[in-house]
Parts: C-alpha cells; sequence; structure tokens
DNA sequence: GTCCAGAAAATTGTTGACATTTTACAAAAT
DNA sequence: ATTTTGTAAAATGTCAACAATTTTCTGGAC
C-alpha cells in the first residue's frame, strides 16, 4: 500500500498525506486506538508517526490528552505569507542565477501556454490554480538551493494550502497575477536577479494583501538597487 | 530533572538539548537502549523523543539500522546562509515597522555599550560573540512575526551553532561588522524599512562571503527602492 | 592472507498488557 | 434546574517480551 519499510514509516506517510489533503482538518483528533485499528497495528507504530508529525509541527499534542492537527489562527496567515514571500524571493533570486537559458525559456513557454489555453480568458482561474502552481515550483527548484526548496515545497506548502480556500478571487486578480508572472520571468531573462526577485517579492505581496482585504493592493518595493 | 511531563518528553528535550549543546556531534549515533538506560526508561519514550527529532531533521533515520545526529554537507552551508539572509532581511523590515522607539533606542545603546566595554577594542571578538547574538535575536523579536521568529531562533539555530566554528575570525571582519550593525540600526531609527533590510542582508551576505573564502566580500545590493 | 559462508550477537521493530490520567456519566445535594 | 461529587469508561503513557533485521564474529576453503 505504502513505499516506507516500517509500518511507523508508512503510518507516518499516510497521516501526512491525509492532512494535507484536508482528510483531517485543522483541529481534528488523532484517536490513537482508532488510527492502529484502521491501519491493522499496535498503537506502537501510530504514536511514533504521530510524533514525527508533532516535531514537523502538523499536529499538536497535549500530554495525557491527545494530538490534533495543528490549528491555524488568522494572525498565522499573515506570518506565513511574509515568509513565503521572504523565502521565495531569494529562491526567485538564485534560479536567475542559476537556471539555464534553456530552463528559462520553459518557463515563458509555460507562461504562453497558459495565455492561448484560456489561462486568461477564463480569468479568475489562473490566479492560484494548478499552472500558477507549476509556475512557482519551477522557480523554487531552480534556485538549486536544498534548504529552500525544503521550506517551500514540503514545510509551507500545508500551510498555504490549508489557507488556499481564503484566497482571492477578485475580479482583475488573475489579469495582475499573470502579468506579474511575466515580469518574473522578463527579470530572469534579462538575468537581473535584484529585478527578479523584486517581481516576485511583488507578485507574492499583492497576493498578500489580496486575501488580506480584498481591495486592491497598493505598490511595494519594485526592485532591488543594483549597488 | 526536567519541565516535560511525559518521559518521552523529557528525553526529547534532553536529547535536543544535548544535540545542540554538540555532546552529540553531527553523524554521532543515537543507541536506543544505552540512551533508555541512561535515563532510567524503557525503549519506547526514547524512541517517541527520537523520531520528534527526525520530524524536526535534526536527526536521521535508517529502517533497522538506527539514528544519528543529522550531518551537514558543506554546501548545506551556503544553503543555509541564503535562507537566513531571506529570513532575517524579512524580520529587520517588520521590525523597523513594528518596534517601539524605545525598543530601537535600546538596540542603539547597546551597540553603544559594545563600543565602550571593548567590544570594538577586542577586535576579532565582536564579531559573532554574545553581543552579535543579542543584536540580531533582538531584531528578530521585534519583527513580531512568529514564524519568522520560530524559524531562525529554533529551526536554524542548531544548523547556524554547528557551523560556528568555522567562522571568519579574520582580522577587521569585526569592526566592519560593528559598523554593519550601525548601518542597520541608522536604517531602522528612520523607519525606512527597505534600507533596514538591504542593510541586514549586506551584513549576512558579507558573513557569508567571509565564511565561503575568507575574502573580502564585495558590496551587495545596498537597498530596496522606495517605488 | 583473503574471501566467503553461516551462526551468534546486537540492534531495531512490533506487540499486548498494565499503569496513569483524563473524560464521561450518573446520582445526590443545594 | 444547576452544581457537585464519585464512579466507570476511555484514552494516553509506559513497560517488558518477542519478532525481524542487521551487524559482528567465527571457521573453513582457496
Amino acid at each position: 500500500m505504502f513505499s516506507g519499510r516500517t509500518l511507523a514509516d508508512r503510518a507516518f506517510e499516510w497521516l501526512e498525506e491525509a492532512i494535507i489533503k484536508g482528510d483531517y482538518p485543522p483541529e481534528a483528533k488523532l484517536d490513537e486506538v482508532a488510527l492502529a485499528k484502521s491501519f491493522g497495528i499496535s498503537r506502537g507504530p501510530v504514536r511514533e508517526a504521530i510524533r514525527r508529525l508533532e516535531g514537523k509541527k502538523l499536529v499538536e499534542r497535549v500530554p495525557h490528552v491527545g494530538a490534533r492537527v495543528a490549528a491555524l489562527n488568522p494572525s498565522d496567515l499573515a506570518d506565513i505569507l511574509s515568509v513565503r514571500e521572504a523565502l521565495e524571493g531569494m529562491a526567485c533570486r538564485l534560479a536567475t542565477e542559476r537556471m539555464s537559458d534553456a530552463e528559462i525559456k520553459e518557463l515563458e513557454n509555460l507562461l504562453d501556454q497558459h495565455a492561448d489555453q484560456g489561462g486568461l480568458k477564463s480569468g479568475a482561474n489562473y490566479y492560484q490554480n494548478p499552472g500558477d502552481y507549476d509556475f512557482h515550483f519551477r522557480i523554487i527548484q531552480g534556485s538549486r538551493n536544498a534548504k529552500l526548496i525544503e521550506m517551500l515545497c514540503n514545510d509551507l506548502y500545508y500551510l498555504l494550502r490549508v489557507y488556499r480556500y481564503r484566497s482571492s478571487s477578485r475580479k482583475g486578480r488573475a489579469k495582475e497575477a499573470f502579468q506579474e508572472h511575466q515580469d518574473v520571468v522578463a527579470a530572469m531573462k534579462a538575468r537581473d536577479p535584484d529585478a527578479a526577485e523584486a517581481a516576485m517579492r511583488t507578485h507574492l505581496h499583492h497576493a498578500l494583501l489580496s486575501i488580506q482585504n480584498e481591495q486592491v493592493p497598493l505598490p511595494r518595493p519594485k526592485r532591488l538597487q543594483k549597488a
């Protein structure tokens, strides 16, 4: 059923995926005996899986009471988005320095595809859809920074996903987002790390403002100066 | 002996501290029976503590073989320092927006103390000493961003500490670092988040270059433009 | 001396039983 | 009716024994 070799590892993978998928929403109780029974194993490996998730901060535990899927208060959202802005801005800088011409060209093609096959036409659908995800994902990978990749794609992924349903569906945001993507790629093509980082941060900061108050975001620092 | 209520929690705290202090260096084997015996408990809680550390990525585990303190290859160092630059730059930006005048004044006094009581005189001692640590710590706290504080003070702390002994002791770096600290505070006093973030990133980037090749770092982007 | 079984030892993985604590429920008092 | 209190039930914490795997050791063949 799963790849992990030990029962504890398999339980961990199963549980992590279930939490990320939303099968276990925030605050949901993780009942050891129920989980053990549903996995057909004993409580030992289940407890170890829960402990690992606790270390990852996906679940919170109260001694003698139990473990629950980590809760997220609204103020956490702003905190997380600032972290994402900082990390993904850095990732975009590094990607601009490290991605090959061919890779950047692929990125450009990706945007062209979105424009062609109704990405823009479908309006509000472009922003924060699989296409948007793929765009960000590729740039993060292009940073060649393992820690950055891990933090953005693994550690923050669950948190961003939990809040996704709140994300702005404001009219016109899709078009803006698409334009911002193009700005990012333009800076990368020009091999201008400062501009690329600034463009990515502007994009993400607009998303933050858009989510926070469903309003037109005010402009923010556009780029890092050369020297 | 320890605050945690359950044996597993106490074992976790003890082990985490031991790893951070360096009592268990990278690659060190974590023997379940030996640890259980030294704690006077059974293997169950010890395994749970190790699983939690695994989730925190402080230890690496190979099924049926065992757990070791996480190893750090040299390329990890550069990756981590880039992450720190991004996160602490953002922290400095937010601190500039959110710290009170009194708090910023305290920060300034802290630097004055360092200058007076031999911080500068002792030369190479100023850079990356407790004083340097306190300076960075206060700014991070000033960001009022719980995620940022957690990532910098908890998650990255061990990694940065492990590599500390490698850090540059180059002549003159101390004086430079002190000056860079003053640049940061100056920007914060002026309530210029762009300049503050840029100054902090310059400071950290110089440290990165200094560590990497023990050479005079070249200047990097100095500040974020206003609009 | 080196290499290759194969057994023995040591280590990790898993389980079921028991201990402890919390929670749920019901009866009694106000 | 509400609160309180005590008991029962359920959940978590811990342990010791057993199972499975890896590692080490030993003996022998070449």
